[in-house]
DNA sequence: GAAGAACCGTACCGTACGGTACCTATTCCG
DNA sequence: CGGAATAGGTACCGTACGGTACGGTTCTTC
């Protein structure tokens, strides 16, 4: 993540303190600990200049999801023709870097700040955390499985279909279990690879492939 | 769901009755909309009956978790030896109840409730959640899929793996998709129809079964 | 039928939060 | 240089919650 260059045009440098200042709160203490207050004295700046740059409290858990997504950006350098193996290494490293976002500390305090609050705002946040936060991970992914069916390697006659498949098979139920409060898995390389492995069984079309991978599979 | 002979042996009957109205509360309104004032106000009961029952609030909140947990059981009815077509019949029968398990009011207000909580009481209840809740549905799958191994119809290395994959191809990302606000499927079975699908062919020995799934899913 | 426990309803307390008002200091700009 | 805009510091208000205390009421039990 770069450090300051963060600077989306929607907000300031000064607002953008505050929010990361907000983001630090919000991980280290759950939405309890992100007080107007709080905020105010870690951030060094007043109430009423939180008050007059987002609304309210809600506008700042917005601005915080809004910010901290600006701040993600997936280098997406999979234009043309794939071979084989390279499709399956832009697969792992897709899988890879999905669990690794997942995991990270600020997605899920975002995540169950976003949750908690469904009940009562309309799910106000959510939609902005799937819409927004997700955009730019399935655009990847899904130009990813376009590519690899434009090359051949692919079939599926549902492209998000294929791909819900492909994020169950990655994810499973981890998700869930880090936002309960579960640590993580100690190898996300090696089901990102499983997982991979899985995917090109069912929708891939190399039958060398298919095959080996068949006969790994039950080892 | 029973109607009310869900007395558990941990909760007197106006405790559950209690327990139950908290449950409502939950759910119609989340965790905001459940205050001990409120409670006491909507289930007829007084303030001082909750703190002696429960303790406190993290108390009763974790004693509405077991009471609703000692609500589902899960018919096990898989015992001996299956057919392949039993075992999809089966498998697709898990499928659609895992979902609709997860999707029901009660399950989403409860893990909304855990997960908000997660950041600031050391994951209690998150713990009690997974440990508890997901046990009943975990052991039938799990006898589920041995009993499909011992039958020779599904070939795996580790039991753990294949289930963490029909969970993943069954759920995919839609419960978090629903903790944060969305809805659910329109059509849960065939979601299911095609989870079992994609696990047979990962996981199945019958040739005819994986040829014409694989048929199929190439369509 | 009386003693006692369980329980209800309510009133109360301390606290902590969201939000507002007011005043001061710094910076920007003509 | 001077006035306006911007932003920090602080004190304050209303509210609502968790938790406690107490008097009155119902139910049990002998």
């Amino acid at each position: 993540m770069p450090a300051d260059t963060a600077t989306s045009a929607k907000f300031t440098p000064r607002q953008s303190a505050v929010l990361a200042e907000a983001l630090r709160l919000l991980v280290e203490g759950g939405d309890k600990a992100l007080t107007t207050s709080g905020l105010a004295r870690a951030a060094n700046c007043s109430k009423e200049s939180l008050y007059k740059w987002f609304g309210d409290r809600d506008g700042l858990l917005a601005a915080m999801i809004s910010f901290q997504q600006s701040k993600v950006r997936t280098a997406d350098r999979s234009g043309e023709r794939l071979s084989t193996d390279a499709l399956r290494e832009h697969l792992e490293i897709f899988a890879r870097d999905l669990l690794e976002v997942l995991a990270g500390d600020v997605s899920l305090a975002l995540n169950r700040l976003a949750i908690g609050q469904s009940s009562r705002d309309g799910s106000k946040l959510g939609k902005m955390l799937l819409e927004h936060g997700r955009r730019e991970i399935d655009r990847r992914a899904r130009a990813l499985i376009d590519t690899g069916k434009r090359s051949g390697l692919l079939r599926f006659h549902d492209a998000d279909e294929a791909y819900h498949t492909f994020y169950g098979l990655v994810v499973s139920d981890l998700h869930v279990r880090m936002l309960l409060g579960e640590s993580g898995l100690k190898d996300n390389g090696r089901q990102a690879q499983k997982a991979v492995e899985a995917f090109l069984l069912l929708h891939g079309t190399n039958k060398d492939t298919v095959e080996a991978v068949r006969a790994s599979s039950a080892r």
